[in-house]
RNA sequence: CGGGGUGUAGCGUAGUUGGUAUCGCGCCACGUUUGGGACGUGGAGGCCGUCAGUUCGAGUCUGGCCACCCCGACCA
């Protein structure tokens, strides 16, 4: 029925990949690992940055804009996250290319055009960013500096999957600075928790906050936050990150400020950011059989309305209540299209637009009009309705609204039901297998223990969540006394 | 980056012992249709991923390269 969608339970990967690339949202490039996104997939990443935008300049953030290229003196001046990130960089050593003698038409790199200083392509761009801020700070005056970026970056992985890892991605990466470690926390803490109100409340894709453990860690930071998702196969999904880069990065780039008191102190930083990535937790969270299912919030076209006519005629009194419906609708911020195309059916319209996501769906034809109704699908429950015109922008108003809660609710209780507490190794082997989920388990604090369980079952600790409850209890794997539980689960 | 697989029209595919390529969907034209991916008739569309080699002749055999998929390693 939809076009060839490999289903779920056939082979969740494939299905993922069909979805993709079906729903008309990202396409694989000539270019290794990069995706092209497609203006249906970038119309939902563009609502994700214009909703995240406004809750940063809501937290007092300003935007700006730093370069793609850094030197490799800045780049390797914090070191631990230099070497973090050395394995997966894309390096310029070359401005120029010539024709080459021995291949008539073709193009080499002009060998006389050797960098004396190689260029990495940002994979992250803490570098140059503190080093710009080491022109900007002076005094406490200068505190704090509150920037964020929309940017590209590029990692060289080795095993891409669009959305969820690619060479080349967009995000956005905040970059703040402050005169006191606790500001710089606050800070940390209160950009995890907009993440996690924009993906909770936006994509209606629910989130654990947490931190990380010392093992997962942002190369460079004493402490990484974030927030994690549980997609529908039970992998766990990292949606965004926040920092607490200490004064790391202050001090590798020496940037200092005077206080009140005519002391130097050095600089306390954060840095957060999320990605294209958001795309993949959005489709696996929500989607279907059926295609894409998109939470009204972020989806480019809310309400879709299909014409069913048999005559010109028809169609023109079709047309004079759907074109005061439409205004009606968009009067209400609705964003809606009339698919009053002729060279498809109704039929493909419906499979077409469900494949889509469209949440709402409006279907219109004579026998409405004679009748003064119209049909309502929603696209979580795949359900209709034919209701009266007369009043319908409110009911379809509400509508969204349930959706957009149904689809949250839907999510949220999925992850509560695939979320186990188990209290021995064997059981925690089990449960991965046979009922893949987050696994909360008592683990030992050591990094040692970590990477064995890792080793054995390629289950990581996503995060120790924000809210734990401290108990007492025994490490599942080493029996060591535990104080509190923590979340384990397979991971993208 | 190691192991395995795949690459033929926009998409999905067939192709035998080596002889310029099959079918379906889609596309175009016309007609009939239009409340869940319509039907008929006619038509167009191919450097067989790419580069080299073997051969009188390569989609087919050999090698290099590129991309994608799966498994590993890697992935703040």
């Amino acid at each position: 029925m939809s076009k060839d969608l490999t289903s779920r339970a056939t082979d969740y990967s494939k299905w993922y990949n069909d979805i993709v690339v079906k729903a008309d949202l990202a396409d694989h490039s000539a270019v290794r690992g990069c995706m092209v996104i497609k203006p249906y997939g970038y119309g939902i990443w563009e609502n994700m940055q214009k909703s995240l935008d406004k809750m940063f300049k809501d937290t007092g953030h300003v935007n700006a804009y730093f370069p793609l290229f850094i030197p490799k003196s800045l780049f390797e001046a914090e070191e631990k996250n230099a070497e973090g990130f050395a394995k997966e960089c894309a390096i310029v050593t070359h401005y120029r290319l010539k024709t080459d003698p021995n291949n008539p038409g073709k193009l080499m790199v002009d060998p006389e055009a050797k960098l004396e200083e190689e260029l990495i392509v940002r994979p992250t761009s803490e570098a140059i960013i503190w080093n710009t801020y080491k022109g900007w700070i002076q005094s406490y005056r200068d505190l704090p500096i509150l920037v964020n970026q929309w940017a590209n970056v590029v990692r060289w992985e080795m095993r891409t999957r669009l959305f969820l890892r690619t060479a080349e991605f967009l995000w956005q990466e905040g970059h703040t600075a402050h005169a006191t470690k606790e500001e710089a926390i606050i800070e940390s803490e209160k950009m995890l928790h907009v993440y996690a109100d924009f993906v909770e409340n936006w994509m209606a894709v629910p989130v654990v906050k947490g931190l990380k453990t010392a093992n997962e860690r942002f190369a460079g930071a004493d402490e990484t936050y974030c927030i994690e998702a549980l997609m529908q196969d039970g992998k766990a999904l990292q949606a965004g990150t926040s920092h607490f880069l200490g004064q790391n990065f202050a001090k590798a780039f020496d940037v200092q400020y005077v206080t009140k008191d005519n002391k130097k102190e050095y600089v306390w930083a954060t840095s957060w950011g999320v990605s294209t990535r958001l795309m993949g937790a959005l489709i696996m969270s929500h989607s279907d059989d059926n295609g894409l299912v998109l939470p009204p919030k972020l989806a480019p076209i809310q309400v879709v309305i299909v014409p069913i006519y048999k005559t010109e005629e028809g169609l023109s009194k079709i047309n004079e209540v759907v074109f005061k419906l439409k205004a009606n609708l968009q009067a209400k911020g609705i964003s809606v299209k009339y698919d009053d195309s002729d060279t498809r059916k109704p039929g493909w319209k419906f499979a077409e637009h469900e494949l889509k996501g469209v949440p709402v769906r409006i279907g219109i034809g004579e026998r409405d009009i004679e009748n003064g109704t119209i049909e309502l699908a929603r696209r979580d429950t795949l359900t209709k309705e034919t209701v009266a015109i007369d009043g319908v922008e409110n009911v379809i108003e509400n509508l969204l609204n349930d959706i957009q809660a149904n689809l949250f609710n839907k999510a949220k209780e999925r992850q509560i039901n695939s979320t186990y507490k188990v209290d021995s190794y064997e059981e925690f082997k089990k449960t991965l297998d046979e009922k893949p989920g987050f696994i909360s388990a008592h683990w030992d604090g050591t990094p040692e223990t970590e990477e064995k369980i890792k080793e054995e079952t390629k289950a990581t600790i996503r995060c120790i969540p924000l809210d734990n409850t401290l108990e007492d209890g025994v490490c599942i794997y080493s029996g060591k006394p535990s104080k509190q539980r923590v979340l384990f689960a397979r991971a993208y």
